[in-house]
DNA sequence: TCAGCATATCTTGTTGCCAAGTTATTGTCT
DNA sequence: AGACAATAACTTGGCAACAAGATATGCTGA
Protein backbone atom coordinates (compact mmCIF):
# COMPACT_ATOMS: atom_id res chain seq x y z
CA UNK A 1 0.00 0.00 0.00
CA UNK A 2 2.76 2.24 0.76
CA UNK A 3 4.63 3.04 -1.74
CA UNK A 4 7.07 6.27 -1.66
CA UNK A 5 6.78 8.22 1.16
CA UNK A 6 8.81 11.33 2.29
CA UNK A 7 11.50 10.27 4.68
CA UNK A 8 11.12 13.10 6.98
CA UNK A 9 7.32 11.98 7.60
CA UNK A 10 8.37 8.26 8.72
CA UNK A 11 10.92 9.80 11.04
CA UNK A 12 7.83 12.13 12.60
CA UNK A 13 5.61 8.82 12.76
CA UNK A 14 8.29 6.35 13.63
CA UNK A 15 9.33 9.26 16.86
CA UNK A 16 5.35 9.68 17.74
CA UNK A 17 4.95 5.64 17.90
CA UNK A 18 7.88 5.69 19.65
CA UNK A 19 6.55 7.61 22.17
CA UNK A 20 2.93 7.14 22.60
CA UNK A 21 4.01 3.30 23.26
CA UNK A 22 6.03 4.48 25.96
CA UNK A 23 9.43 3.64 24.41
CA UNK A 24 10.75 6.45 25.80
CA UNK A 25 10.52 7.78 29.74
CA UNK A 26 9.18 10.87 30.97
CA UNK A 27 11.72 13.03 31.12
CA UNK A 28 13.84 10.89 29.66
CA UNK A 29 16.58 12.79 27.20
CA UNK A 30 16.05 12.16 23.25
CA UNK A 31 19.29 10.77 21.61
CA UNK A 32 21.12 13.86 19.93
CA UNK A 33 20.16 15.55 16.83
CA UNK A 34 23.18 14.19 15.39
CA UNK A 35 22.82 10.92 16.65
CA UNK A 36 19.20 10.46 15.33
CA UNK A 37 20.72 11.70 11.57
CA UNK A 38 22.95 9.18 11.63
CA UNK A 39 20.63 6.63 12.94
CA UNK A 40 18.02 7.48 9.74
CA UNK A 41 20.76 8.64 7.40
CA UNK A 42 19.17 12.18 6.72
CA UNK A 43 20.74 15.01 7.22
CA UNK A 44 20.18 17.10 10.44
CA UNK A 45 18.25 19.72 8.47
CA UNK A 46 15.52 17.13 8.49
CA UNK A 47 15.85 15.53 12.54
CA UNK A 48 15.37 19.04 13.45
CA UNK A 49 12.28 19.82 11.36
CA UNK A 50 10.87 16.88 12.86
CA UNK A 51 11.70 17.35 16.46
CA UNK A 52 10.47 21.15 15.81
CA UNK A 53 6.79 19.28 14.96
CA UNK A 54 6.97 16.97 17.66
CA UNK A 55 7.91 20.13 20.35
CA UNK A 56 5.10 21.96 18.36
CA UNK A 57 2.27 19.14 19.48
CA UNK A 58 3.83 19.21 23.35
CA UNK A 59 5.19 16.00 23.23
CA UNK A 60 8.84 17.23 23.40
CA UNK A 61 10.80 20.47 25.13
CA UNK A 62 14.54 21.34 24.17
CA UNK A 63 17.37 23.18 25.99
CA UNK A 64 19.63 24.99 24.31
CA UNK A 65 23.39 23.37 24.77
CA UNK A 66 22.00 20.49 26.47
CA UNK A 67 19.10 18.17 24.30
CA UNK A 68 15.82 17.13 24.24
CA UNK A 69 13.45 15.85 26.57
CA UNK A 70 10.01 13.99 26.85
CA UNK A 71 7.23 16.22 28.55
CA UNK A 72 5.50 14.84 31.05
CA UNK A 73 1.65 14.21 30.04
CA UNK A 74 -0.12 15.02 33.08
CA UNK A 75 -3.76 13.92 34.04
CA UNK A 76 -6.66 13.58 31.89
CA UNK A 77 -10.05 14.58 32.61
CA UNK A 78 -13.29 12.53 31.58
CA UNK A 79 -16.11 14.84 30.33
CA UNK A 80 -19.22 14.21 29.54
CA UNK A 81 -20.39 16.19 26.81
CA UNK A 82 -23.98 15.61 27.16
CA UNK A 83 -25.11 16.22 31.13
CA UNK A 84 -27.32 18.76 31.72
CA UNK A 85 -25.29 19.81 34.82
CA UNK A 86 -22.56 22.77 34.64
CA UNK A 87 -18.81 22.35 33.72
CA UNK A 88 -18.48 23.93 37.51
CA UNK A 89 -21.09 21.02 38.81
CA UNK A 90 -19.48 18.23 36.45
CA UNK A 91 -15.70 18.83 38.27
CA UNK A 92 -16.73 18.98 41.20
CA UNK A 93 -18.58 15.34 40.75
CA UNK A 94 -15.62 13.60 39.72
CA UNK A 95 -13.81 14.86 42.27
CA UNK A 96 -11.97 17.47 40.60
CA UNK A 97 -10.57 20.62 42.39
CA UNK A 98 -11.80 23.70 39.80
CA UNK A 99 -10.18 27.33 39.92
CA UNK A 100 -11.86 29.51 38.11
CA UNK A 101 -10.65 33.09 37.22
CA UNK A 102 -12.68 36.09 35.39
CA UNK A 103 -9.94 37.60 32.38
CA UNK A 104 -12.48 39.40 30.49
CA UNK A 105 -15.58 41.93 30.86
CA UNK A 106 -16.33 44.11 28.30
CA UNK A 107 -19.16 45.15 25.45
CA UNK A 108 -18.45 43.93 22.34
CA UNK A 109 -18.45 45.45 18.46
CA UNK A 110 -21.63 44.02 16.42
CA UNK A 111 -20.93 40.61 15.15
CA UNK A 112 -23.38 38.90 13.06
CA UNK A 113 -23.49 35.49 14.00
CA UNK A 114 -23.39 36.23 17.47
CA UNK A 115 -26.03 38.59 17.42
CA UNK A 116 -27.84 35.88 15.54
CA UNK A 117 -27.78 33.23 17.86
CA UNK A 118 -29.04 35.80 20.22
CA UNK A 119 -31.96 37.10 18.67
CA UNK A 120 -30.24 39.73 19.06
CA UNK A 121 -31.18 43.61 17.70
CA UNK A 122 -28.66 45.24 16.27
CA UNK A 123 -28.51 48.28 18.65
CA UNK A 124 -28.71 45.70 21.95
CA UNK A 125 -25.76 45.73 24.35
CA UNK A 126 -23.72 42.27 24.33
CA UNK A 127 -21.25 41.54 26.60
CA UNK A 128 -18.48 38.88 26.73
CA UNK A 129 -17.38 37.20 29.59
CA UNK A 130 -14.53 35.05 29.65
CA UNK A 131 -13.38 32.68 32.75
CA UNK A 132 -10.39 30.63 32.94
CA UNK A 133 -10.36 27.05 34.04
CA UNK A 134 -7.87 25.78 36.27
CA UNK A 135 -7.47 21.77 37.39
CA UNK A 136 -4.23 21.22 39.45
CA UNK A 137 -2.79 24.67 39.03
CA UNK A 138 -2.90 24.04 35.49
CA UNK A 139 -5.03 26.24 32.81
CA UNK A 140 -7.66 23.55 30.92
CA UNK A 141 -10.39 25.28 29.46
CA UNK A 142 -11.43 28.88 28.64
CA UNK A 143 -15.44 29.62 29.02
CA UNK A 144 -16.86 32.62 27.34
CA UNK A 145 -20.44 33.86 27.88
CA UNK A 146 -21.71 36.43 25.61
CA UNK A 147 -25.05 38.10 27.14
CA UNK A 148 -27.58 40.81 26.04
CA UNK A 149 -27.79 43.24 27.94
CA UNK A 150 -31.62 44.27 28.00
CA UNK A 151 -31.97 40.28 29.51
CA UNK A 152 -29.77 40.59 31.95
CA UNK A 153 -29.34 44.69 32.67
CA UNK A 154 -26.80 44.62 35.50
CA UNK A 155 -24.28 41.76 33.65
CA UNK A 156 -21.63 44.83 33.27
CA UNK A 157 -21.24 45.51 37.23
CA UNK A 158 -21.69 42.07 38.17
CA UNK A 159 -19.93 39.96 34.84
CA UNK A 160 -16.33 40.30 36.03
CA UNK A 161 -17.57 38.26 39.42
CA UNK A 162 -19.80 35.52 38.22
CA UNK A 163 -17.96 32.54 38.97
CA UNK A 164 -20.79 30.06 37.65
CA UNK A 165 -23.14 31.43 35.01
CA UNK A 166 -25.56 28.57 35.72
CA UNK A 167 -25.59 29.29 39.17
CA UNK A 168 -26.27 33.04 38.60
CA UNK A 169 -28.90 32.10 36.17
CA UNK A 170 -30.62 30.33 38.92
CA UNK A 171 -30.28 32.71 41.55
CA UNK A 172 -32.14 35.04 39.05
CA UNK A 173 -35.09 32.76 38.65
CA UNK A 174 -34.47 30.91 35.74
CA UNK A 175 -33.98 27.58 36.57
CA UNK A 176 -34.89 25.00 33.43
CA UNK A 177 -31.41 25.81 32.15
CA UNK A 178 -31.02 23.50 28.51
CA UNK A 179 -28.16 24.03 26.19
CA UNK A 180 -29.23 23.73 22.41
CA UNK A 181 -27.63 23.73 19.28
CA UNK A 182 -24.38 22.57 20.73
CA UNK A 183 -21.61 22.05 17.68
CA UNK A 184 -18.22 21.05 18.31
CA UNK A 185 -15.11 21.75 16.30
CA UNK A 186 -11.24 21.39 16.70
CA UNK A 187 -9.29 24.22 16.28
CA UNK A 188 -5.90 25.68 16.52
CA UNK A 189 -5.25 27.80 19.81
CA UNK A 190 -4.91 32.00 18.59
CA UNK A 191 -1.68 33.60 20.45
CA UNK A 192 -3.44 34.83 23.36
CA UNK A 193 -5.18 31.21 23.50
CA UNK A 194 -1.87 29.75 23.59
CA UNK A 195 -0.74 32.32 26.64
CA UNK A 196 -3.95 31.75 28.48
CA UNK A 197 -3.61 27.73 27.89
CA UNK A 198 -0.12 27.96 28.21
CA UNK A 199 -0.11 25.18 25.27
CA UNK A 200 1.91 25.61 22.10
CA UNK A 201 0.64 26.54 18.37
CA UNK A 202 0.04 23.21 17.23
CA UNK A 203 -1.90 21.40 19.94
CA UNK A 204 -5.34 21.14 19.12
CA UNK A 205 -8.42 22.48 20.99
CA UNK A 206 -12.11 21.24 20.94
CA UNK A 207 -14.30 24.32 20.33
CA UNK A 208 -18.30 23.66 22.00
CA UNK A 209 -20.67 26.56 20.85
CA UNK A 210 -23.94 26.30 22.26
CA UNK A 211 -26.87 28.38 23.66
CA UNK A 212 -28.36 28.10 26.87
CA UNK A 213 -31.82 28.78 27.00
CA UNK A 214 -34.52 28.59 29.81
CA UNK A 215 -37.20 26.28 28.77
CA UNK A 216 -39.86 27.67 31.16
CA UNK A 217 -39.64 31.12 29.75
CA UNK A 218 -38.08 30.25 26.47
CA UNK A 219 -35.71 33.33 27.09
CA UNK A 220 -31.99 32.90 25.72
CA UNK A 221 -29.95 33.41 28.01
CA UNK A 222 -26.30 33.32 26.55
CA UNK A 223 -24.26 32.51 23.51
CA UNK A 224 -21.32 29.91 24.62
CA UNK A 225 -18.08 29.14 23.16
CA UNK A 226 -15.88 27.05 25.03
CA UNK A 227 -12.19 25.97 24.20
CA UNK A 228 -10.97 22.82 25.88
CA UNK A 229 -6.95 21.70 25.75
CA UNK A 230 -7.96 19.38 23.86
CA UNK A 231 -5.28 16.67 25.14
CA UNK A 232 -6.51 17.16 28.89
CA UNK A 233 -9.55 15.61 28.65
CA UNK A 234 -11.57 12.22 27.43
CA UNK A 235 -15.22 13.05 25.87
CA UNK A 236 -17.86 11.39 26.92
CA UNK A 237 -20.64 11.31 24.69
CA UNK A 238 -22.66 8.70 25.07
CA UNK A 239 -26.51 9.63 24.71
CA UNK A 240 -27.08 6.87 28.23
CA UNK A 241 -24.68 8.56 30.41
CA UNK B 1 -1.45 41.00 28.99
CA UNK B 2 0.57 39.91 26.35
CA UNK B 3 4.00 41.29 27.68
CA UNK B 4 7.07 39.49 25.06
CA UNK B 5 6.36 36.97 22.68
CA UNK B 6 8.56 34.99 20.25
CA UNK B 7 7.80 36.79 16.98
CA UNK B 8 7.76 33.67 15.12
CA UNK B 9 4.52 33.13 16.97
CA UNK B 10 2.75 36.63 16.43
CA UNK B 11 3.98 36.17 12.65
CA UNK B 12 2.27 32.91 12.47
CA UNK B 13 -1.05 34.58 14.53
CA UNK B 14 -1.59 36.92 12.20
CA UNK B 15 -1.05 35.02 9.16
CA UNK B 16 -3.61 32.73 10.44
CA UNK B 17 -5.42 35.09 11.43
CA UNK B 18 -5.79 36.60 8.12
CA UNK B 19 -6.36 33.05 6.22
CA UNK B 20 -9.55 32.64 8.31
CA UNK B 21 -10.47 36.68 8.13
CA UNK B 22 -10.41 35.52 4.06
CA UNK B 23 -7.54 38.51 4.41
CA UNK B 24 -6.66 36.07 1.00
CA UNK B 25 -8.69 34.63 -1.54
CA UNK B 26 -8.54 30.35 -2.43
CA UNK B 27 -6.01 30.14 -4.72
CA UNK B 28 -4.00 33.23 -4.44
CA UNK B 29 -0.51 33.80 -4.24
CA UNK B 30 1.18 34.63 -0.87
CA UNK B 31 3.42 37.55 -0.91
CA UNK B 32 7.28 36.29 -1.43
CA UNK B 33 9.75 34.57 1.13
CA UNK B 34 11.65 37.90 0.91
CA UNK B 35 8.63 39.95 1.30
CA UNK B 36 7.09 38.62 3.79
CA UNK B 37 10.83 38.66 5.96
CA UNK B 38 11.13 42.48 4.95
CA UNK B 39 7.69 43.15 6.15
CA UNK B 40 7.84 41.72 9.51
CA UNK B 41 11.93 42.48 9.51
CA UNK B 42 13.09 38.86 10.07
CA UNK B 43 15.58 36.26 8.82
CA UNK B 44 13.53 34.48 6.29
CA UNK B 45 14.33 31.71 8.17
CA UNK B 46 11.38 32.25 10.43
CA UNK B 47 9.24 33.44 8.20
CA UNK B 48 10.33 29.92 5.86
CA UNK B 49 9.17 27.99 9.51
CA UNK B 50 6.08 29.73 9.52
CA UNK B 51 5.06 29.01 6.39
CA UNK B 52 6.26 25.51 7.01
CA UNK B 53 3.52 25.50 9.85
CA UNK B 54 0.53 26.93 7.60
CA UNK B 55 1.58 24.14 4.99
CA UNK B 56 1.54 21.03 8.15
CA UNK B 57 -1.70 22.04 8.79
CA UNK B 58 -3.35 21.72 5.04
CA UNK B 59 -4.26 26.14 4.56
CA UNK B 60 -1.39 26.63 2.11
CA UNK B 61 0.71 24.83 -0.45
CA UNK B 62 4.09 25.82 -2.16
CA UNK B 63 5.16 25.12 -5.50
CA UNK B 64 9.19 25.37 -5.69
CA UNK B 65 10.28 28.37 -7.97
CA UNK B 66 6.69 29.88 -7.68
CA UNK B 67 5.12 30.57 -4.70
CA UNK B 68 2.80 29.55 -2.32
CA UNK B 69 -0.61 29.48 -2.89
CA UNK B 70 -4.28 29.41 -0.57
CA UNK B 71 -5.79 26.15 -0.38
CA UNK B 72 -9.38 25.62 -1.18
CA UNK B 73 -11.07 24.29 1.78
CA UNK B 74 -14.27 22.45 0.01
CA UNK B 75 -17.23 21.45 2.04
CA UNK B 76 -17.92 21.21 5.65
CA UNK B 77 -20.41 18.44 6.57
CA UNK B 78 -22.60 18.68 9.72
CA UNK B 79 -22.22 15.24 11.66
CA UNK B 80 -25.23 14.50 14.65
CA UNK B 81 -22.74 12.46 17.22
CA UNK B 82 -25.95 11.80 19.37
CA UNK B 83 -28.00 10.34 16.74
CA UNK B 84 -28.91 6.15 16.59
CA UNK B 85 -28.69 5.98 13.03
CA UNK B 86 -25.63 4.68 11.17
CA UNK B 87 -22.81 6.98 9.63
CA UNK B 88 -24.44 5.49 6.23
CA UNK B 89 -27.78 6.60 7.35
CA UNK B 90 -27.15 10.07 8.78
CA UNK B 91 -25.24 10.82 5.43
CA UNK B 92 -28.01 9.89 3.15
CA UNK B 93 -30.52 11.88 5.22
CA UNK B 94 -28.06 14.88 5.28
CA UNK B 95 -28.09 14.42 0.98
CA UNK B 96 -24.47 13.87 0.76
CA UNK B 97 -23.87 11.25 -1.64
CA UNK B 98 -21.35 8.73 0.19
CA UNK B 99 -19.04 5.83 -1.14
CA UNK B 100 -17.32 3.46 1.03
CA UNK B 101 -14.41 1.42 0.22
CA UNK B 102 -13.14 -1.60 2.46
CA UNK B 103 -9.80 -1.28 2.91
CA UNK B 104 -8.59 -4.17 5.43
CA UNK B 105 -10.35 -7.17 6.82
CA UNK B 106 -7.91 -9.16 8.92
CA UNK B 107 -7.69 -10.96 12.11
CA UNK B 108 -5.57 -9.44 14.63
CA UNK B 109 -3.50 -9.65 17.58
CA UNK B 110 -4.05 -10.07 21.13
CA UNK B 111 -5.11 -6.76 22.20
CA UNK B 112 -5.84 -6.04 25.67
CA UNK B 113 -7.55 -3.02 25.44
CA UNK B 114 -9.54 -4.20 22.65
CA UNK B 115 -10.65 -7.47 24.33
CA UNK B 116 -11.85 -5.93 27.52
CA UNK B 117 -14.42 -3.72 25.61
CA UNK B 118 -15.54 -6.84 23.44
CA UNK B 119 -15.41 -8.85 26.67
CA UNK B 120 -13.38 -11.64 24.50
CA UNK B 121 -11.48 -14.02 25.67
CA UNK B 122 -8.03 -14.32 24.97
CA UNK B 123 -8.11 -17.10 22.38
CA UNK B 124 -11.03 -15.85 20.82
CA UNK B 125 -10.40 -14.71 17.10
CA UNK B 126 -11.21 -11.13 16.72
CA UNK B 127 -11.49 -9.51 12.96
CA UNK B 128 -10.73 -5.65 12.20
CA UNK B 129 -12.68 -4.26 9.24
CA UNK B 130 -11.68 -1.04 7.85
CA UNK B 131 -13.95 1.23 5.56
CA UNK B 132 -12.28 4.61 4.29
CA UNK B 133 -15.65 6.81 3.26
CA UNK B 134 -15.07 9.32 1.03
CA UNK B 135 -17.62 12.30 0.30
CA UNK B 136 -17.68 13.91 -3.54
CA UNK B 137 -14.42 12.21 -4.16
CA UNK B 138 -12.84 13.55 -0.90
CA UNK B 139 -12.15 11.00 1.95
CA UNK B 140 -13.48 12.19 5.29
CA UNK B 141 -13.39 9.14 7.84
CA UNK B 142 -11.74 5.89 8.20
CA UNK B 143 -14.53 3.34 10.58
CA UNK B 144 -12.58 0.08 11.73
CA UNK B 145 -15.02 -2.22 13.45
CA UNK B 146 -13.45 -5.15 15.79
CA UNK B 147 -15.58 -8.04 15.40
CA UNK B 148 -15.43 -11.54 17.61
CA UNK B 149 -15.46 -14.31 15.53
CA UNK B 150 -17.71 -16.36 17.98
CA UNK B 151 -20.76 -13.77 17.55
CA UNK B 152 -20.10 -13.27 13.95
CA UNK B 153 -19.19 -16.99 12.36
CA UNK B 154 -18.67 -15.85 9.02
CA UNK B 155 -17.21 -12.35 9.82
CA UNK B 156 -14.11 -13.26 7.83
CA UNK B 157 -15.55 -14.04 4.19
CA UNK B 158 -18.53 -11.51 5.30
CA UNK B 159 -16.15 -8.49 6.60
CA UNK B 160 -14.36 -7.48 3.14
CA UNK B 161 -17.98 -6.67 1.54
CA UNK B 162 -19.96 -5.31 4.50
CA UNK B 163 -20.40 -1.38 3.68
CA UNK B 164 -22.68 -0.76 6.37
CA UNK B 165 -22.15 -3.08 9.93
CA UNK B 166 -25.22 -1.77 10.52
CA UNK B 167 -27.43 -3.21 7.77
CA UNK B 168 -25.67 -6.76 8.01
CA UNK B 169 -26.36 -6.39 11.97
CA UNK B 170 -29.98 -6.26 10.66
CA UNK B 171 -29.60 -8.76 8.13
CA UNK B 172 -28.72 -10.88 11.24
CA UNK B 173 -31.60 -10.11 13.48
CA UNK B 174 -29.97 -7.60 15.74
CA UNK B 175 -32.82 -4.66 15.34
CA UNK B 176 -32.15 -2.62 18.49
CA UNK B 177 -28.73 -1.15 18.05
CA UNK B 178 -27.24 1.54 20.38
CA UNK B 179 -23.83 2.97 21.27
CA UNK B 180 -22.25 2.57 24.78
CA UNK B 181 -19.40 4.39 26.13
CA UNK B 182 -18.86 6.81 23.20
CA UNK B 183 -15.21 8.80 23.75
CA UNK B 184 -14.12 11.35 21.96
CA UNK B 185 -10.85 12.34 21.24
CA UNK B 186 -8.12 14.53 19.28
CA UNK B 187 -5.38 13.18 17.75
CA UNK B 188 -2.79 13.51 14.68
CA UNK B 189 -2.94 10.98 11.79
CA UNK B 190 -0.01 8.15 11.61
CA UNK B 191 1.76 7.72 8.27
CA UNK B 192 -1.06 5.58 7.30
CA UNK B 193 -4.00 7.44 7.95
CA UNK B 194 -2.57 10.37 6.27
CA UNK B 195 -2.35 8.35 3.27
CA UNK B 196 -5.70 6.99 3.32
CA UNK B 197 -7.56 10.50 4.53
CA UNK B 198 -4.62 12.45 1.81
CA UNK B 199 -4.10 15.00 4.87
CA UNK B 200 -1.17 16.51 6.53
CA UNK B 201 0.53 15.36 9.35
CA UNK B 202 -0.52 18.40 11.63
CA UNK B 203 -3.94 17.89 10.61
CA UNK B 204 -6.07 16.76 13.64
CA UNK B 205 -8.26 14.00 13.44
CA UNK B 206 -11.33 13.33 15.88
CA UNK B 207 -11.56 10.01 17.08
CA UNK B 208 -14.83 8.38 18.59
CA UNK B 209 -14.79 5.03 19.68
CA UNK B 210 -17.82 3.21 21.03
CA UNK B 211 -19.08 -0.39 21.63
CA UNK B 212 -22.50 -1.06 19.54
CA UNK B 213 -24.63 -3.58 21.71
CA UNK B 214 -28.21 -5.10 20.79
CA UNK B 215 -30.22 -3.71 23.43
CA UNK B 216 -32.73 -7.02 23.41
CA UNK B 217 -30.27 -9.67 23.46
CA UNK B 218 -27.44 -7.42 25.86
CA UNK B 219 -24.87 -8.91 23.31
CA UNK B 220 -21.94 -6.50 22.50
CA UNK B 221 -21.49 -6.77 18.76
CA UNK B 222 -18.34 -4.78 18.38
CA UNK B 223 -15.96 -1.90 19.06
CA UNK B 224 -15.95 0.62 16.84
CA UNK B 225 -12.69 3.29 16.15
CA UNK B 226 -13.78 6.07 13.65
CA UNK B 227 -11.30 8.95 12.28
CA UNK B 228 -12.68 12.20 11.44
CA UNK B 229 -10.97 14.68 9.21
CA UNK B 230 -11.85 17.30 12.08
CA UNK B 231 -11.93 20.48 9.32
CA UNK B 232 -14.43 18.35 7.22
CA UNK B 233 -17.51 18.03 9.97
CA UNK B 234 -19.36 20.14 12.07
CA UNK B 235 -20.01 18.20 15.23
CA UNK B 236 -23.60 18.17 16.68
CA UNK B 237 -23.69 17.59 20.06
CA UNK B 238 -27.05 18.53 20.96
CA UNK B 239 -29.10 16.52 23.19
CA UNK B 240 -32.35 17.17 21.38
CA UNK B 241 -32.04 16.90 18.06
C1' DT C 1 43.00 16.71 49.25
C1' DC C 2 40.18 20.13 47.62
C1' DA C 3 38.56 24.41 45.51
C1' DG C 4 38.48 27.05 41.58
C1' DC C 5 39.36 28.03 36.95
C1' DA C 6 40.29 27.13 32.07
C1' DT C 7 39.19 24.22 28.36
C1' DA C 8 37.51 20.62 25.36
C1' DT C 9 33.49 18.64 23.81
C1' DC C 10 29.21 17.92 23.74
C1' DT C 11 24.50 19.98 22.97
C1' DT C 12 20.84 23.12 20.26
C1' DG C 13 20.17 27.49 17.55
C1' DT C 14 21.22 30.77 13.60
C1' DT C 15 22.75 32.51 9.47
C1' DG C 16 24.20 33.06 4.97
C1' DC C 17 25.24 31.07 0.67
C1' DC C 18 24.27 28.21 -3.14
C1' DA C 19 21.27 24.84 -5.72
C1' DA C 20 17.17 23.97 -8.21
C1' DG C 21 12.97 25.23 -10.41
C1' DT C 22 9.91 28.49 -12.91
C1' DT C 23 8.65 32.45 -15.48
C1' DA C 24 9.07 36.61 -18.01
C1' DT C 25 12.05 39.27 -20.61
C1' DT C 26 15.27 40.13 -23.96
C1' DG C 27 17.95 39.23 -27.95
C1' DT C 28 18.71 36.94 -32.32
C1' DC C 29 17.98 34.92 -36.49
C1' DT C 30 14.99 33.98 -40.40
C1' DA D 1 6.88 40.50 -37.69
C1' DG D 2 7.28 36.03 -35.71
C1' DA D 3 9.51 31.92 -33.88
C1' DC D 4 12.85 30.38 -30.98
C1' DA D 5 16.62 30.38 -27.84
C1' DA D 6 19.44 32.41 -24.27
C1' DT D 7 19.24 34.89 -20.12
C1' DA D 8 18.02 37.42 -16.14
C1' DA D 9 15.22 37.71 -12.24
C1' DC D 10 12.47 35.92 -9.51
C1' DT D 11 10.74 31.84 -6.64
C1' DT D 12 11.38 27.80 -2.97
C1' DG D 13 14.64 24.14 -1.12
C1' DG D 14 18.90 22.47 1.05
C1' DC D 15 23.23 22.50 3.28
C1' DA D 16 27.35 23.52 5.73
C1' DA D 17 29.73 26.44 8.61
C1' DC D 18 29.40 29.03 12.58
C1' DA D 19 27.45 30.87 17.06
C1' DA D 20 25.85 30.19 21.59
C1' DG D 21 24.94 27.58 25.61
C1' DA D 22 25.88 23.71 29.01
C1' DT D 23 28.52 20.24 31.01
C1' DA D 24 32.17 17.40 32.21
C1' DT D 25 37.02 17.00 32.41
C1' DG D 26 41.42 18.01 33.75
C1' DC D 27 44.76 21.19 35.36
C1' DT D 28 46.75 24.29 38.75
C1' DG D 29 47.71 26.17 43.04
C1' DA D 30 47.18 26.33 47.85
Amino acid sequence: MIISVDIELKILDDLMQKIIAKKFKVGEKLPSENELADQYRVPRTTVRRTLAKLEERGFIYSRRGVGRYINNESFQVELNLNGKSSFTDKMKKSGHQLITKNICCERIEFDQQIYDQLTANSEDNIYKISRLRFIQEEPIAIHTSYINQTVFPDIQEDGSHIQSMFAYYRQLGYTELINRNSLLSATFPTLTEQQLLSCKSMEPLIMIESNCVDASSAKILEHTKVLYRSNKFKYNVSRDS
